[in-house]
DNA sequence: CTTGACCTTCCAGTAAGTGGAAGCCCTATA
DNA sequence: TATAGGGCTTCCACTTACTGGAAGGTCAAG
């Protein structure tokens, strides 16, 4: 199967297939040509790699729930593992972002929004304790 | 003043400061001896571009917000203008968020988590319905 | 034979820094 | 005065998970 059939059949873009060989997570063959010739299982593969992905998998769960895809003996124990902590980080995550969205929302609504110079945004964002120590935590990755 | 002294004072680590005068953020002075020279207004951009970050506002945002912050003129419907939109997209990933938050708690309530290879979880992710067309949102950033 | 779609590789760029190496500069102490 | 240390400099590479694009080979149709 070549790559173009692949990307309609699995979602995926031919350019993240190729990505995704290039990282280890597809081998498929090659015809004498050069093209890429991929199997079922590789459609299987990719198409359950995009699920995952579309669930916040990062791509090195989504390695290690790939061989647990593949090994039949697997425990449902490892994978329930993985979702779980993937689960409390995204609830963090939510967090976060609520409380973001919260202070936001607030000076949002104390914003009078005209013409004058006068911004309680601008106001806030204006440290009086410049020794303050913040955290930076809207680096936190999913 | 050195830059360790605003990194302590700004709560920035001094390479958020250089990468700030490399973006064109900032512009300390020089000393003779090649120091960085930064005046208390770079000070006050440093620890407003922290602030600014830390609530989420994009490096560019973050630019025009500085500008903003710069312009005694400027009016507060700017500001209110920026940080509305900016609230959009935190309320708009939430959502997201929130929704991968219940398919995952779904599948991990159905998960029994033993030793036995079936798995709800694993199901889930293989699909049977190659052609599917979904959207990569998780991609979406703030 | 040519056109156009499809395939290949490689390079570069994204956001926003972080880590590390090599090498000045400055100050204090033995 | 020599040296040790800490702070400062630049530059390069790495991070995540791709995506865009250029240059060029392959294939099927007209």
């Amino acid at each position: 199967m070549n790559i173009g059939n692949v990307s309609e059949m699995s979602g995926l873009p031919a350019k993240t297939s190729r990505y995704y060989e290039d990282i280890g997570l597809v081998q498929p063959s090659r015809r004498e040509n050069g093209y890429r010739d991929f199997a079922v299982q590789d459609l299987h593969k990719l198409a359950f790699l995009g699920r995952a992905r579309s669930l916040g998998f990062g791509i090195e769960e989504c390695r290690t729930l790939l061989s647990l895809y593949e090994d039949r003996e697997r425990s449902s124990a490892d994978v329930k593992a993985i979702a779980q902590s993937h689960l409390a980080r995204v609830d963090q995550k939510i967090e976060e972002l609520q409380a973001l969205s919260a202070t936001l929302r607030d000076l949002v609504v104390r914003c009078h929004g005209d013409d004058r110079p006068d911004c309680p945004i601008m106001d806030d964002l204006t440290p009086s304790d410049l020794a303050e120590t913040r955290k930076h935590s809207s680096g936190t990755t999913l």
